[in-house]
DNA sequence: AGCACGCCGACT
DNA sequence: GTCGGCGTGCTC
């Protein structure tokens, strides 16, 4: 019998292992297996298929062991690692990696063990060598990394096989399990003395506890805790006693007092009661009966629900219909909005059946959450994106809030997955498994796919309770006359809105997007701002290409010299960041309590809840942030939110722009107001009349997706179906080597492919044209351009690991606009 | 990822 | 003639 096994390493294909017989009942898909991978490396791979026909390989190693009696994924998951491996073009082995807790996956390490015989005369040994030998002799065993701190890196191999040849030491590969079970000391009572009579005797006439009072104190406090709590452990009880460890050593050795040490959980869980106690609105209602309906025929519905309309509320009724049912539920909310608050929210009503997962979590706790989900001793998790590989076996719901966050893509090391689109494809595996998507401002393809009927739609327009949507106010910035700078960061009417709202004691937002600069250029004479012919939008400096861009539609202009007002050559382009901010506030705002959240200012682990709860408990009275500010919090006392500087959202340097800029400002506006009808949103903008400026003034995303698949359209954007892979196997010459940088640097992060969700037009015309010239060079695929001129536009993608460009992938869009 | 092997320039 | 750096290829 042979196996396939899936190695935590970037391997092209899985390997074939074969099964000693004395191993063939235990070898099982899903458990971890040891292997011997290369000249003496040792692995745990994970089994992926058992068969019989020998492959076509002469010398096949055999597993050396396994690693688990029971299987620690399911067949689901080696499904969907395989489906993420092909579908986001990497290694199984590397979605392996980011899928298992680090505990999980052991690599042998090289460990020199030092050979008795050799004596200690080194003086045979050169340098370095006797360095070694030395150390060696002292400690006996040494890893491969202490070496290289004894050698200073670089050339330990030679070393190390000399050492061998001049049979001071050999080496051995050593598989250690790395997961530590938290262990804690239980204070028992010797089984001599349950009998009430023998512990009466005990407590009255036994000579050695009357002589010693302090043990006999800790004895009864012992026998108190015990009956009032059940289980006693050695640090409770000495905490509470006042006792010290010498007193209860005593116990111990008169045989009273037993300890024992028992593995405990990290993870403390609460009852496990669910308490649902409150009633939907009707409106709430009304959209829960849709859901419920959509889920009949389709297996995603699009929830497409304003800020504060209470979409919580509606998940946890339907979590707790889908528990009923025996399922378990999966509800993934981007990485930055896993506050305090919503974890706490949840327990309130889930308790002990809630099992949170992100990445704040030791890789030891993450081993106890993933058993305790594998022995469905939980049956709803809070997770970040990585949730997803969980090992779910009765998956019923997958909940995918904020589903347009651009966090649920993770970006840099492979598997480049969007943890949306991979949670639609998951449930698919699993028997009556649906996925709701939750939004306020759904992204483009989500709608899009529900506009076309294949997900479900259900709308929630109103707030809950009724609140009106806040009123948004529009300050054109350029009319505010540049004599004081500072009123270009916060103008007058803002200014004096926000004095009013701290004379109420209420609280302000104000919202400044971190990327300080503003790529707008503007006449430091007159305030011209250079502006596009067709659309009355200010343009964008791209620094790249040295053009000024229009973002709205695309045209192109050079570089402006001359101010076509007042024909100076004066420009500037201003910035201004949330700590300027913060501190022009404090200025104006002197007895205003000012704080600021950014990146910069929420470094530690708690950082982020601690200034969120001052912020709840009104211990704040102006916040200034950054992005961070919009992500799925709750204040109920903001009355007031300021957008310092729409054009630096309106420029985004990103090829999503309107969908994006509507977003953000669609989200920080929901913060305002949630209580009562008060909510006022000031917006100061020099370009009034951009359309995501209306927008987002009527709280219209209906007119913002028509608007954005117009322009879409204009551009001739054909569907997409197939996929060409080209890998150019041999070396990368010339033409290739020269394309393969270029992509590589042009494109980088952002247009590598995998990018779900439409590109801009133009660059990408501009990058099919390009990548059509450099095929055409290629002779060795004249195949290739033969296919490619049959779907003249396609998508490239340069995939390069470092130094090396080792392919280049054609693929087409991967979205459904 | 880790290791080996071969090519090439630098140095004895 | 030897050593080490670097690029390339292989690992069941």
């Amino acid at each position: 019998m042979y196996a396939e096994i899936v190695i935590p390493l970037a391997l092209p294909l899985n390997y074939t292992w074969a099964i000693p017989d004395y191993l063939l009942e235990s070898v099982r898909p899903g458990c971890r297996v040891e292997v011997n991978l290369g000249k003496n490396k040792k692995y745990a791979g994970v089994v992926k298929r058992i068969f019989e026909k020998a492959p076509d390989f002469d010398d096949i190693k055999e597993i050396l062991n396994v690693l688990d009696v029971e299987p620690i994924v399911f067949e689901q998951q080696l499904q969907l690692w395989e489906w993420m491996a092909s579908y986001y073009m990497c290694t199984e082995g590397e979605v392996m990696s980011a899928a298992l807790p680090a505990h999980f996956k052991l690599s042998s390490e090289t460990v020199l063990i030092f050979n008795e015989e050799a004596g200690d005369d080194f003086t045979e040994l050169g340098n370095e060598e006797f360095l070694v030998a030395e150390a060696l002799l002292i400690k006996k065993e040494l890893k491969l990394s202490e070496v290289q701190q004894i050698l200073d890196a670089s050339h330990v191999y030679p070393v190390i096989n000399r050492l061998i040849q001049k049979k001071i030491c050999h080496v051995w590969e050593a598989l250690k399990e790395t997961y530590n079970p938290k262990k804690e000391t239980y204070v028992l009572l010797n089984p001599d003395f349950h009998n009430e009579e023998a512990l009466e005797r005990l407590l009255n006439e036994d000579k050695r506890l009357q002589k010693a009072e302090k043990q006999m104190e800790l004895l009864l406090s012992f026998l108190h805790y015990e009956k009032t709590e059940g289980e006693v452990t050695k640090s409770n009880l000495l905490q509470k006693s006042g006792a010290s460890d010498a007193q209860l050593k005593g116990l111990v050795d008169k045989g009273i007092l037993r300890l024992e040490k028992r593995n405990v959980d990290r993870i403390k869980l609460l009852p496990k009661d669910i308490n649902i106690r409150f009633e939907l609105s009707e409106l709430q209602q009304k959209a829960l009966n849709e859901i419920k309906i959509s889920f009949k025929e389709k297996n995603v519905c699009l929830l497409h629900g304003v800020t504060s309309s209470g979409k919580t509320e509606i998940y946890i009724q339907l979590i707790e219909q889908f528990i009923k049912q025996g399922k378990q539920v999966l509800y993934m909310l981007p990485e930055i909005a896993l506050t305090s608050q919503v974890i706490r929210r949840l327990q309130k009503h889930f308790g002990g059946h809630i099992g949170v997962y992100h990445s704040k979590f030791s890789q030891n706790e993450r081993v106890e959450l993933w058993n305790k989900i594998r022995n469905r001793e939980l049956k709803v998790i809070l997770g970040a994106r990585s949730s997803l590989f969980l090992p779910f076996e009765n998956l019923g719901l997958i909940i995918c809030d904020e589903e347009h966050d651009t966090s649920y893509k993770q970006m840099d090391p492979a598997p480049r997955y969007h943890a949306r689109d991979t949670a639609v494809f998951m449930a698919g595996l699993f028997p009556d498994c649906r996925v709701l998507l939750g939004s306020a401002t759904p992204s483009l393809e989500s709608y899009h796919n529900a506009i076309i009927n294949k997900y479900g739609l259900v709308k929630l327009k109103q707030r809950y309770g009724d609140t009106a949507l806040p009123t948004i106010e529009i300050i054109d910035t350029r009319r505010v006359k540049s004599k004081n700078p500072d009123e270009e960061i916060i103008s007058q009417s803002l200014k004096e809105a926000i004095q009013n709202v701290l004379e109420k004691q209420r609280q302000v937002i104000l919202f400044q997007n971190r990327r300080g600069y503003t790529p707008y250029q503007r006449c430091n004479v007159c305030g011209w701002i250079p502006e596009c012919k067709y659309c009355d939008v200010s343009l964008t400096y791209h620094k790249f290409y040295n053009k000024l861009v229009c973002h709205y539609c695309g045209t192109t202009y050079p570089p402006m010299q001359t101010c076509a007002r007042c024909g100076s050559h004066d420009f500037v382009q201003k910035k201004f960041g949330t700590e300027r901010i913060e501190e022009f506030l404090q200025e104006i705002f002197p007895t205003a309590k000012v704080a600021r959240m950014d990146i910069d200012s929420v470094r530690g682990k708690h950082a982020h809840d601690q200034l969120i709860q001052l912020f709840e408990q009104k211990k704040i009275d102006i916040l200034v942030g950054t992005q961070m500010v919009v992500k799925g919090l709750d204040f109920e006392n903001v009355e007031l939110v300021g957008i310092l500087d729409a054009d630096g959202i309106l420029s985004f340097t990103d090829f999503r722009v309107n969908e994006r800029a509507f977003q953000l400002m669609e989200q920080v506006s929901g913060r305002a107001g949630r209580k009562d009808n008060s909510g006022k949103v000031i917006i100061q903008t020099m370009q009034v009349i951009h359309p995501v400026i209306r927008q987002v003034q009527l709280h219209d995303y209906q007119m913002m997706y028509d608007e954005e698949i117009n322009k879409r359209q204009q551009f001739e954007y054909p569907p997409f179906n197939r996929i060409i892979k080209l890998t150019l196997k041999h070396k990368m010459k010339d033409v290739v080597q020269d394309a393969a940088v270029i992509f590589a640097s042009t494109l980088q992060n952002r247009y590598r492919r995998f990018i779900t969700g439409p590109s801009e037009p133009i660059i990408n015309r501009v990058r099919n044209q390009y990548l059509m010239e450099m095929l055409l060079k290629l002779p060795r695929n004249k195949k290739l351009i033969e296919q490619c001129k049959k779907d003249i536009l396609f998508q490239v993608a340069v995939l390069h690991n470092e130094k090396r460009y080792r392919s280049v992938v054609v693929v087409p869009d991967v979205d459904t606009i």
